[in-house]
Formats: structure tokens, sequence, C-alpha cells
DNA sequence: CAATACATGTAAGTGGTTACATGATTAG
DNA sequence: CTAATCATGTAACCACTTACATGTATTG
């Protein structure tokens, strides 16, 4: 039906991120959830497992400190093996995206709903959009200072393009509705 | 972290399908790939199981018609257990969309990937998209003819503002490069 | 005094995906 | 002769998700 290429996967983005510097499983999430959120959904429940399955492959190293003032941390650094299976995955073939919309879903099968209930979705989407997007944008400059590829910053116009487009629809929308 | 609000899932999806009249597997397949597709992924391995369950659980039922010409099929038709289940699930809060975009990913990570590399994954997904836009926009008149509904009407806008505004800012940067 | 930031992990479950298996008819 | 349309299913796998468990220090 379509072609057979495999989408990287949290181990590969792991590896990505580790490609960059050595970081803790909190630093990881805390990169995915400001910068790949509007792309790659990430939970610690994901990354810690993945992390602790990519040591046992040798693909990083881990460090343990020891911290005083805060919690114990691991630092984890990519071997020149795990460099080599980025790499590799890296120039793969792309396959297509997934999006679920939950929100889009409601909105195909609301016939029978009252106009109440469409306008909570609608209003409920917008607002979690805009909070998305102001998000992403909050950090643009930060980004900017710390270093942004030109690649880097075609993903960033996609997330604020796409933001736009979708919130643009979704106020279109609700205004017709008198609630 | 976030609400505790559950996206509707393939269990509920399809008895939406079934909500507006009994379908084969291979019809619901179908409406899923061309009206859906922009918001939900289908594959027959997921629609005959769930199908399956639907039937133990009495919330469909099968009924099996022989063809000559074609393959025998089985239609199922939503009972009054599934149209109650149905109708609650609509209710439930929305929950948050998910989107894995395996091109933006290599983007993010391409820092040392070699320009012409960079333009093929920015090509395939300009291909990509312009043909799932094509489609999705080819079919609008016939669905207008057999009863498009105001909310449907906004998942068809959103699909279409989405690509478009994705599709622009891919072009855009594609156009950058000099090859 | 509550929330947030910092910090790491496991166990059980599940909602799928991928690959395989089968096969007639029709259109180009 | 090839591809597409019609049509249904199973078995094995797996990458996560959800929920739980634990704890300090700082900020408002």
């Amino acid at each position: 039906m379509e072609g057979n290429s495999v989408a990287m996967k949290g181990r590969e983005i792991i590896l990505g991120i580790l490609k960059n510097g050595p970081h803790t499983g909190y630093e990881i999430n805390d990169i995915l959830q400001t910068r790949l959120n509007h792309f790659f959904d990430a939970t610690f429940g994901m990354i810690y497992p993945t992390l602790k399955k990519l040591e046992a492959e040798g693909l990083v190293t881990k460090q343990q400190v020891t911290q005083t003032d805060k919690p114990n941390k691991n630092i984890y650094q990519i071997t020149d093996t795990g460099m080599t299976v980025f790499q590799k995955a890296l120039r793969e073939p792309t396959s297509d995206d997934i999006l679920k919309s939950d929100v889009l879903m409601r909105l195909y099968f609301s016939e029978d709903l009252a106009d109440n209930d469409i306008c909570t979705f609608l209003d409920e989407e917008i607002r979690r959009k805009s909070d998305k997007l102001a998000a992403l944008q909050a950090q643009l400059q930060t980004w900017l200072d710390q270093g942004m590829t030109e690649t880097q910053r075609i993903t960033f116009d996609y997330g604020v393009a796409s933001y736009n487009a979708t919130l643009a629809v979704l106020k279109a929308a609700r205004s017709k509705y008198n609630i």
C-alpha cells in the first residue's frame, strides 16, 4: 500500500539529542517539550526506559553525579556506536507523518450534539493551540541565542504556520455560533 | 501534568461510522482513508479485529452476505448498546491532538546532512502533502452531494488550511537551496 | 502553605502495526 | 499481462502509555 520506510522512534530521537552534548533524562524531556513539542510527544515513561536500553546496547554511557542541593542525576553521553546508529537512521527514507486529532474526530461525528457542546470543543481547542503557539514563539529568542540551525528554523516556522492556519479555521467556525 | 481525558480510539470511531448506516470493514476503511485521512490513520489490521471485538461485546451485529461476482462480505450494524456507548464517548472532554512528523524530526537533526539530502526530504514531503491535499479536495463535491454536516465541513477546511500552510513553509524552505 | 523545579525509575497494560495468507473479477 | 478493486482475516510483536512510587529545595 505504502513505502516500507520506518520513522525515527524514541530511540533515535534521544540519540539525536545526545549527539549535541551529554544530557540527563530530565533535560531530554525538557528539550522535547519545548522545541519538538509540535511534532513529537515525549513522556518520562518512555525516556528513562529507552535510556536504559540504549546503555545496555552500548549506544550511550551513563555518568552518575551526586548532588547535595538537588537529587542525584545521571548524565548520558553518546558513544561512537551510538553516533553511527543515529547517522544511519537519519539517512533512511522518510515516512508519512501521523496526526490523531480527537477534536476533529468529535466534530466529524457531532451532528447530534447541541451547539453548546460543539462550542465547548472549539473553545477548548482554540485555547490549547493558542497556548502552544505562544509557548513555541516565546522561546525563539533563547533558541536563536543558543544556536538554531537553518533546518531547525524550518521546523519552527512549520509549527507557527500550522498553529496559525488551524486557529484561523477554528475561530472562523466558532464565530458562526451565537453563544 | 495534563487533564485525564482519553481520546476516542478505533473502537468509538468505527461505532461513529456505523452510526450513519451499516457498512463492511472494507467500506469503513474507505471512509477513513478518504474523509478522515488527515486526522486519523486506519489499517485493516486494526479494523477487522476491532469489528470482531465490537461484535463480541454486543455493540454491533454482523450479517453475512454471499456474493457470486465478488468475495463474500460481512455487513456490520450498530446496536442500541453500541449507540449508547458511542454517544457517551462523544460527550467526554476532548484530549490533545498527537502529531508525529518524521520529516520535521529529520530536519531538526539534519545539521550534518548535505543540502542534497535535505532537499530530498523536502521534496518527498511536498509531494506527499500535495497529493493528500489534492485527494481531499477532489472529493469535496461527492461529499457535499452525499450530505456533509456543518461540523464535517470544519474538519475539511481544517485539513485544507493545514496542508496549504505547511506546504507554503516547505516550499519556501526548498526555494533557498539552489539544487 | 501550595506549587513548581529538580530528578529517576518500574510494572502492567494496550492499542495498535507489520507481515502474512487467500482469491475472484475487471479495466487498461 | 498487470494493476486495481473488492473482500476478510490472523499471529506476532512492540513502542509506548498510564499509573504508581519517592523525595528535596525553592519560590510566591
